[in-house]
DNA sequence: CGACGAACTTATATAAGTTCGTCGGTGCAATATT
């Protein structure tokens, strides 16, 4: 056995390199620049820890967080390399310490964050050592975090060359787009470097991507039928994390919420607790994740829809490291687009910028997002679309997402379109998709009851209609304007119009076999519009006594009220007995009650 | 864009309705005057 297997064997304990590591390490220790993009355990740091401990002087290793670092130098530190990290987590002596034994040549590896190597007081430290190789971890961070938000990361090179003698420069990421891989090679000045890019796909996980009406009642069904399973749901903001929590907990499901706000006690604990699986589902913003080892995550759903397809090829590919089958699903509402929209065109308040930059990196993220966009309304296989993202080909037909499994089924909707159509000219194109809707469906109080095409929609479903109105943006019959948002007709909307110009929509046969089920069974047991007025009842009166909803009457008596609808006090307190509700907010509810 | 909270208004003396403004995600680093 050589060196490089028997290391492998005792310190990794794996008797095989994976395809291409044992290229990559060897370049390393020819004095070669790497860039490795190995997606998910292809073991990505063995490659350059190994080169590391084989190479004669120090290797520094750059890595984004300090969880990371901790992990990973107790792994090796426990497989007897000496490797240490020097952080801000450590105490003034602990530092001291580190530094010592870094410069007394004492340790192998030293990890430590991009931020460190601007400190002046620290060159002086490392310029003493001899370092053989500058390894940069997760370094998509360059392109992704470098621009605005640590730009550290784009002033590596500056390090580099003060350097007395350049060192092999080898960089690691999981997730890469062609552009993004320039990007490194170009800013860390890597010279002609080995690559190696292994395939993106991922064949145990299912992707899945659904519009619904209900996006919470979605989310709580999909978890009520992975009992017992490891999941992730990612969330936009820190409060839907909570909130979401807080929901699947009323519904009883065991879910901790986990974002950067959250003092570092708590964090530490939810991600304890997620790991040994005492809470099964964490509800997180995109601070969940990176360095989360857990291989048994068996589903990742996306409530809303992510900034771009990497973050959502990332955060997505949490789910299954174990190569078990993983379901991962996205949630999204078309206003997540809208958000996402307004916040890149928004000026990024960061002043070390120069206009010029802005301005790309606006166009940049805005055509990331663009991608993202294709693939929450594409048609055509989700894996493909993905693949084809990172610029892998892949064949048309995965049969292991949910557009490929569902035989889609095309819907004519022309007389819709024309009446949807013909109410935005109507309304001189005043109004937005939720007005022209309300008008569509004869809605009370919209001003524009004596319009010709009030209330001609009244028997469809108002989800139905933002759908065909949607696709009809989609089309190009109508567009959205801004500031204010109203619909308005372009010149595609007159051959739909006066030539019957035929308009179709895609619906998946399965989706709609299950939302017809919902609609059925939502008209059977309650009271959409009812359920809603409860929970804003509860959310308000709940707020007024700074307590959790559910305090104020469960999930299961609010279920209850709309379909017993209690029109006494006597028939109330029979079902509601146990709500925390005073006099006046009981004479309300039966209010509210007896007028549905 | 859209949700939410604070401040303001409203028709009458307390609570509801309205308008306006703010905010939304990610993490390294750290230390000196009265």
């Amino acid at each position: 056995m050589d060196l490089k297997h028997r290391l492998l064997w005792e310190t990794f304990g794996y008797t095989e390199f994976r395809p291409g590591q044992l290229k990559l390490i060897d370049a390393m220790l020819a004095g070669r620049d790497v860039l490795g993009v190995m997606p998910t355990g292809a073991g990505k740091s063995i490659c350059y820890q190994m080169a590391g401990m084989l190479l004669r002087g120090v290797t520094l290793v750059i890595s984004p967080l300090i969880s990371l670092m901790q992990d990973q130098v107790t792994a090796l530190q426990r497989a007897g390399i000496s490797a240490c990290f020097i952080n801000s987590s450590q105490s003034a002596e602990e530092r001291r310490d580190a530094i010592a034994a870094a410069s007394a040549g004492r340790c192998k590896l030293i990890y430590i964050a991009p931020e460190r190597l601007e400190m002046l007081r620290f060159h002086d430290v490392l310029h003493k050592l001899k370092i053989s190789m500058v390894a940069v971890d997760e370094a998509h961070c360059i392109s992704q975090w470098g621009h605005d938000f640590r730009p550290s990361y784009r002033r590596i090179p500056q390090f580099l060359e003060s350097l007395p003698e350049r060192p092999v420069i080898s960089a690691f990421t999981a997730t890469a787009t062609a552009q993004v891989r320039e990007d490194i090679i170009q800013s860390l000045h890597l010279h002609q470097p080995e690559r190696l890019i292994t395939s993106f796909d991922r064949p145990n996980l299912y992707y899945e991507v659904r519009r619904p009406y209900d996006r919470e009642r979605q989310l709580l069904r999909f978890v009520q039928e992975h009992p017992g399973q490891c999941g992730i749901i990612y969330c936009l903001t820190r409060k839907k994390t909570e909130e979401l929590a807080q929901y699947l907990c009323d519904n009883q499901i065991s879910a901790a919420a986990y974002h950067a706000g959250l003092d570092a006690m708590t964090r530490r604990a939810v991600q304890r607790k997620f790991l040994s699986g005492e809470i099964p589902v964490i509800t997180a913003t995109n601070a969940f994740g990176m360095g989360i080892n857990k291989a048994d995550v068996r589903f990742v759903v996306h409530f809303g829809m992510p900034r771009n397809l990497e973050s959502y090829y990332q955060e997505a590919g949490r789910a299954g490291r174990d190569g078990e089958p993983a379901h991962c699903l996205m949630l999204f509402d078309e206003a997540d687009i809208g958000l996402h929209e307004y916040l890149i065109r928004q000026d990024p308040e960061n002043p070390a910028l120069t206009d010029e930059k802005v301005v790309w990196l606006k166009k940049q993220n805005l055509r990331r997002l663009e991608q993202m966009k294709r693939y929450v309304f594409t048609e055509q296989c989700l894996r493909q679309h993905i693949l084809a993202y990172f610029g892998q080909d892949a064949p048309d037909f995965c049969g292991q997402c949910s557009n490929c499994e569902s035989t889609s089924v095309e819907k004519d909707i022309t007389t819709d379109a024309q009446k949807i159509l013909s109410c935005v000219y109507r309304v001189k194109e005043q109004c937005d998709a939720e007005q022209l809707c309300d008008i569509l469906r004869g809605e009370p109080d919209t001003g524009y009851a004596s319009v010709s095409t009030f209330g001609i929609m009244r028997d469809t479903e108002r989800a139905e209609i933002l759908t065909e109105m949607h696709r009809l943006v989609g089309i190009g019959c109508l567009v959205r304007q801004e500031n204010p948002s109203r619909l308005s007709l372009t010149a595609a909307a007159k051959p739909v119009l006066f030539e019957n110009k035929r308009v179709t929509l895609r619906v998946r046969a399965d989706i709609s076999a299950q939302e017809q089920r919902l609609a059925r069974e939502s008209r059977a047991s309650d009271n959409p519009q009812l359920s809603r007025e409860l929970r804003e009842f509860r959310k308000n009166i709940a707020k007024l006594r700074g307590k959790p909803a559910f305090s104020i009457f469960s999930d299961k008596i609010l279920e209850k009220l709309v379909q017993k609808r209690p029109q006494t006090a006597e028939q109330l307190e029979h079902i509601a007995g146990t709500a925390d509700l005073r006099g006046r907010e009981k004479e309300k509810l039966l209010q509210m009650l007896r007028d549905h």
